[in-house]
DNA sequence: ACTTTCACTGAATTTAGATTCAGTATGTTG
DNA sequence: CAACATACTGAATCTAAATTCAGTGAAAGT
């Protein structure tokens, strides 16, 4: 089985040749040749295993996707978050998946900037992703206590912290209108500055 | 004067037909037949203005930057932060004017994703917007009152937010660490939560 | 051993799109 | 009113990059 084992080789170097390359200088500025240059192997033997660049993001999302299934149903992932201290490695995890994956996130929203085919997958993935802690913030109003805002945008404001600090760009669907924003910003810095709520 | 005139209008209609297609479809899925068409004029039309796509980038970026500043430069624009109603008038502004700008900066950012030319350009005028915010967080300190971080990382998680929110996205030349990061979302997520500081 | 299959190669082809430029029509100048 | 200038046109050209495919040699099958 030396042909599969070749043949599996090949498209592994690709992959990892392609993030390489992908982080270095984006998606969109990486040519095939590119790619194909950083694995060693020969122009042409890039269509052998993917139909096209779309095709082998979207390979590289699956690859993403099982490893981060995984990290997430870790266990101790979850516990009880009226304690700082666990609201902390809660959001740990979080972000050290988003940043781990950073640079096929990044290469996805540059495909979904000019192709139509990449938009919903982002947002699917992002989804699932921030899971966790989406439902910890809805499930606050449940207790009864006070949100900063109606569980939907402090949902999305959220989702947008994390995508800002991380530099991930979100998707137009979900975006906040002028009034949350100003509302979120609003009491972002006065809290800031005044170290207490309005 | 009909010939300056014509070619003025010719040179505005490019422009304004450049910033719709732009809106609509984005800056890197913009063909130069694109904008022409859109603009009802022949395709080789565009060189008499401008020496390509990121030329008219620039052009409609200097536009932007005179009206920019005169919006920044009005009276009442700036006042007492202590009070919650000022900083949300304030932010009021500062969205307003980066929300009606939106399609072409986002058009900048684009450009930057594949040309290293505009990676500079952005930063500048970000920068430029959100001078008086940033006076404002720094400031703080000065009175010595207390932070959620040190003024910098406060300075730059504001940057974040409103970058996030209006779905812009930063520059890595001020990105975040995770330490940052972390301490950013469990201090809003917590705050969130409990309603107080800890 | 002999044939077939398959992964790989890289030069040749195709394609999308930017860019040019000779031609045309409309102002402008003397 | 002639001679000139220039904004505009759009078909022709150029270019970078994706994509194809006949050829090569190593493994698999018989």
């Amino acid at each position: 089985m030396k042909r599969k084992e070749r043949a599996a080789e090949t498209e592994a170097a690709l992959k990892a040749a392609a993030k390489r390359v992908f982080a270095e200088r984006g998606y969109l500025n990486t040519k095939i040749a590119d790619i194909t240059a950083e694995a060693g192997r020969a122009a042409g033997s890039f269509y052998n295993h993917f139909a096209g660049k779309e095709a082998l993001l979207e390979a590289l999302l699956a690859d993403m996707a099982t490893e981060g299934d995984s990290a997430a149903s870790a266990p101790g992932h979850l516990s009880d978050f009226t304690d700082p201290e666990a609201v902390r490695q809660h959001i740990e995890v979080s972000v050290r998946l988003y940043r781990e994956h950073a640079a096929t996130i990044r290469a996805v929203q540059e495909a979904a900037l000019v192709s139509e085919n990449f938009a919903g997958t982002l947002a699917r993935f992002a989804g699932s992703e921030m899971a966790d802690i989406l439902g910890h913030v809805t499930c606050v109003t449940d207790a009864g206590r006070r949100l900063p805002a109606p569980p939907e945008t402090a949902l999305r404001m959220v989702y947008s912290l994390v995508h800002a600090f991380l530099q991930i760009r979100r998707q137009p669907a979900d975006a906040l209108s002028d009034e949350e924003v100003t509302e979120a910003l609003t009491r972002f810095v006065y809290r800031g500055l005044n170290g207490c709520d309005f």
